[in-house]
RNA sequence: GCCCAUGUGGCGGAAUUGGUAGACGCAGCAGACUCAAAAUCUGCCGUUCGCAAGGGCGUGAAGGUUCGAUUCCUUUCGUGGGCACCA
């Protein structure tokens, strides 16, 4: 009997499909465990290589825990709102609701064949209503609560409201907040909601009429059609995820996140602490001479006499040379000088042009305008030019920075650029070829901080500062707050309607507010999502609805609360089940979400912790980052402006620009051009050079050997826009899906990344059938019996349930691999076929190949199902030695191996080792300095 | 530019706490079985010198600590990923 996994797979997934036997329950008297994925978007490419990996890690870990004697929770879902099935609409007009359940009906095909044991009827989709209307419900919590600074945590904004009803807050008296119009005190309280709508901006491209995301922008003009992109300021919603900063950092010290990735969070979170100080304004040209402080309200420096920046550095305070003061910043316009006010302006639209991302990441070419105006340096009176510069943001900080050249490199290589003469304040430790970011070198031409070291001085500048009432101590974060609304269709409605200016939210009766059927994908007038093409559902008798929708992490956000209670019409998570759950206790995913969606389903989860939702404010107790399965990218090449393409041989001899071509349609490396054709409309008249320099318009096949289109070669991110993936399904197909899941663990580390090689899973499918033989034979049927396992067998057993259970359990899922491999080899060598070893075997493969595992199982006679079989039980008896196979050094060297009693000590094994005629000969006779013995080790001779 | 990760045979990788480098698998080579092929089985498989016995070298590179280093430290180079030059 052969090894037929087409027809074994089919048959269990077809009966643990019929028996549920996935179902869980959120009633067990076992001890729980929650085990999750990060959910796929399901993109219309399908499942590709790279998405199971970590899934499988997860399927396995499950099955474990479940064999341990665990309720799992093991859920999957997806992540169904976002932009690329919009964008399918746009092109094809149909509605993304179609193709997203379209897609999802494949993936979960996809999934289902490699055998996952997911509760299928706990599956979620942020694009059900069902779902969303409590995505919307949370927005509104967001909405209705604010962050109570003495209490540090969310509120209700009711509470807020009675507070300055009758105790009013620095700025205004209880009398003067009742006094206010409703629209004043609606704004008041706008700037303290979690979820908040203010004035931000936004990439605008006139020539589409629309908002484009960041990755839809390229070098400052839009991917589609390079239109020129602007900044545009529109009304967005925002989550005050600044106010938990401290919160989210604090948290990390309660998960078992990686110490790279509580890096990265720190990193994003950007605590830093300074000073925020204010320097006064002059402008020289007008005025002829410096104006003292006498003069603050003279008509020229009147409101915007003060430049307020942000400093952690309020030591260095004398090496100021300059300022810069980000392009955007309010005071620009101002302060400009007549002068200037041509090549400010000349700047001010270069800037315009460039994205954030840019302005951030080029560090080469230095770039910044003099506006004309000084400031003063409140301790010496020198006049410092100011600057404007893209790499200041207004965003961050106070949107303008004290520079310091001989501190700070960038603010060196920006002097030099500009040739602005550079004060040094540390002495010999500035060369004047570099800045020198020491905190330890001691301060000189630095006023009332001369002779302190630069760490010391910072306490002292700030006090100072204080003391002078021109600052005072600041604690600043890079984080900024998380924008909330996107100009797009596929996405959670606002349940908010505007009315004259104000923010009405809908009553949670009204959820779900579903998404409106629209004719066109295309956007709304003004930069607006489709949504504002809709009179008849924008217009309501109370006033006009919010037309943005809410971004993809929205639903994200919290969907691992949904899982628990899935089906709940009433709340969008029984406290019950939440309670029951608890915290996610493994959650596997990749990297590139390190900050955006945890940080988000962090706060999330702080917030519904606060409003005494949920019992815990940390989602994940414990993260392992999957490594990325990258992809085997293939290439064309267009020449620069025209519809041709060119051979990869012949490439260097023109203008080109390389584009991502499926792989599928390139047979190793040569471009099947028929299939290119019809890839994409645009390619139908594409014209083609050939690696031998001939030209086609309208090629058929190559005839010659020469008539070749080559595609260039890389290695990449696996993903749908690169058109590198492989289908998971195909191999299932062609190898079943234990042998798929077992080799893509046996690839190596879960967390490592690594290409995919798809040669080599026939190593892994020998082994299944290698097993398989030591219970059937080919030609002989059954193999396997009854009878009493002997020493060497049990010890080759229980070495591996040793080995598996150690590496399942700490994530080692490769090394678990080649211990199976090494069991059923060695299994193989001793011709044993006995049932008491081999179903102890099949417990332990069951997480790993569970199909193979549960055909065998009840090939043996066995009762019940393998998925809860009891996990054996090593017992370390049987693998007791009495002698070891000492490696035997000469100075660190290997030289022999000794077989020695475990018990002998010391003096017993210098004595023996000395006798061995190996050592004897390195010796030379002489006697050695030392001997090293460690027990159960080695043996090192020094001579 | 900054941050993180990583570097071991032809390839993927193993070595869990500083203690036998290269487990396991792929590819390759030789052989058995077969009319033949597939499947399966056996052996070899870092490199170099040597008929052999046995040596030399070897975990990106160079130093260091140690009886002993893939593992720890310093310097340096390469690769991959991320980024927000955050003042």
């Amino acid at each position: 009997m052969e090894y037929d996994f087409r027809k074994i797979e089919a048959n269990w997934q077809q009966k643990w499909k019929e028996d549920k036997v996935y179902a869980v329950s959120n009633e067990s008297a076992k001890p729980k465990y929650y085990v999750l994925d990060m959910f796929p978007y399901p993109s219309g490419a399908g499942l590709h290589v790279g998405h199971p990996l970590g899934y499988i890690a997860s399927d396995i870990y499950s099955r474990y825990k479940r064999l341990k004697g665990f309720n799992v929770l093991h859920p999957m879902g997806f992540d169904s709102f976002g932009l690329p099935a919009e964008q399918y609409a746009l092109e094809t007009g149909q509605h993304p609701a179609t193709t997203t359940e379209k897609n999802i009906t494949t993936f979960k095909a996809q999934l289902d064949k490699i055998g996952f044991c997911y509760d299928w009827d706990r599956e979620v989709r942020t694009s059900d209503p069902q779902y969303y209307k409590w995505t919307q419900w949370i927005f509104l919590q967001l909405f209705n609560s604010y962050f109570c600074n003495t209490q540090k945590k969310a509120r209700p904004i009711t509470d807020l409201i009675k507070k300055y009803e009758s105790k009013g807050n620095k700025h205004f008296t209880p009398e003067q907040w009742n006094a206010f119009t409703k629209n004043e005190q609606e704004d008041m309280l706008m700037k303290r909601r979690l979820a908040f709508s203010k004035y931000g901006e936004v990439n605008w491209c006139e020539a589409l009429g629309t908002v484009l995301a960041n990755d839809e922008v390229v070098n400052g003009v839009s991917e589609r059609g390079g239109h020129p992109v602007e900044k545009k300021k529109m009304r967005q919603w925002y989550l005050r995820i600044t106010d938990y900063a401290d919160r989210l950092l604090d948290g990390l010290e309660t998960v078992d996140f990686s110490d790279s990735m509580k890096e990265m969070q720190r990193n994003w979170i950007g605590k830093s602490e300074g000073a925020e100080m204010e320097f006064e304004i002059v402008n020289r040209e007008s005025s002829g001479v410096s104006v003292d402080s006498a003069d603050r309200n003279s008509p020229l420096t009147t409101h915007h006499s003060h430049l307020r920046v942000y400093t952690t550095r309020p030591d260095t305070i004398f090496g100021v040379d300059f300022m810069v003061v980000a392009p955007e910043h309010e005071l620009v316009s101002v302060i400009t000088s007549a002068e200037q006010k041509t090549a400010i302006d000349e700047y001010l639209h270069y800037v315009k042009s460039r994205s954030e991302r840019e302005r951030l990441a080029e560090a080469k070419t230095i770039t910044g305008c003099f506006t004309g105006a000084y400031a003063i340096n409140p301790f010496d009176g020198r006049e410092i030019p100011i600057w404007i510069a893209e790499y200041v943001l207004a965003g961050y900080g106070t949107g303008a920075i004290m520079a310091v050249p001989c501190g700070d490199q960038r603010d060196f290589a920006f002097a030099k650029h500009f040739n602005i003469p550079i004060t040094n304040i540390v002495g010999s430790h500035f060369n004047g070829e570099e800045a020198n970011a020491t905190k330890d070198a001691t301060l000189e031409n630095s006023g009332f901080l001369n002779g302190l070291l630069m760490k010391d001085a910072i306490g002292v500048a700030v006090n100072k500062i204080e003391e002078l009432g021109i600052g005072k101590r600041k604690v600043n974060y890079r984080m900024r707050d998380a924008g909330f609304s996107r100009q797009r269709y596929w996405g959670e409605p606002f349940p908010i309607i505007w009315t004259d200016g104000v923010a009405i939210p809908l009553d949670a009766e009204e959820l779900p507010l579903e998404l409106p059927h629209v004719d066109t994908y295309g956007p709304g007038p003004e930069g607006e999502g489709p949504l504002a093409n809709i009179k008849e559902w924008v217009n309501t008798p109370t006033g006009l609805r919010e037309t943005s929708t809410m971004p993809g992490y929205a639903g994200s956000s919290w969907y691992f609360l949904r899982y628990m209670d899935p089906n709940n019409s009433e709340t969008f998570c029984d406290r019950k089940a939440s309670d029951y759950w608890n915290q996610v206790d493994l959650y596997i995913g990749g990297t590139e979400h390190a900050v955006g969606h945890l940080l988000y389903s962090r706060m999330w989860t702080k917030v519904l912790f606060d409003l005494g939702l949920i019992g815990y404010d940390e989602p994940f107790k414990k993260l392992l980052n999957q490594g990325m399965i990258q992809g085997s990218s293939r290439f064309v090449y267009r020449i620069a402006g025209t519809n041709q393409f060119v051979s990869h041989g012949k490439k260097t001899e023109y203008e080109v620009q390389p584009l991502h071509v499926d792989v599928n349609i390139v047979n190793g490396v040569e471009l099947d051009i028929e299939a290119f054709k019809k890839w994409k409309p645009e390619f139908a008249d594409a014209e083609f050079i050939f690696e031998d320099g001939t030209f086609s318009l309208s090629c058929s096949i190559g005839t010659s050997n020469e008539m070749k289109f080559i595609c260039g070669v890389e290695t990449e991110k696996m993903s749908k826009s690169k058109y590198n993936t492989v289908d998971p399904t195909e191999l299932c197909v062609q190898y079943g899906a234990d042998t798929f899941r077992m080799y893509e663990m046996f690839l190596g580390p879960v967390e490592a990344s690594k290409p995919w090689d798809t040669k080599g899973i026939e190593g892994v499918h020998r082994f299944l059938r290698k097993l398989w033989r030591l219970f059937n034979d080919d030609l002989k049927g059954k193999v396997w019996n009854d009878e009493k396992a002997t020493d060497a067998e049990l010890k080759v057993l229980h070495r591996t349930i040793k080995k598996i259970e150690e590496d399942t359990e700490r994530f080692s899922f490769n090394t678990a691999v080649s211990t199976f491999m090494i069991c059923v080899n060695e299994l193989a060598d001793i011709k044993c076929h006995k049932k008491e070893v081999l179903e102890k075997l099949l417990i332990l493969l069951t997480p790993y190949a569970p199909h193979i595992a549960a055909e065998l199982w009840s090939q043996l006679d066995n009762e019940g199902s393998v998925l809860d079989a009891t996990y054996p039980k090593f017992n370390p008896a049987l693998l007791v030695e009495s002698t070891k196979e000492y490696p035997v050094s000469i100075n660190g060297k290997l030289r022999t191996n000794i077989e020695l009693a475990l018990d002998l000590e010391q003096p017993a094994v210098e004595q023996l080792v000395l006798q061995n005629e190996i050592v004897q000969k390195w010796l030379e006779g002489k006697a050695p300095k030392k001997i090293i013995f460690v027990k159960n080790k080695m043996i090192n001779v020094v001579i």
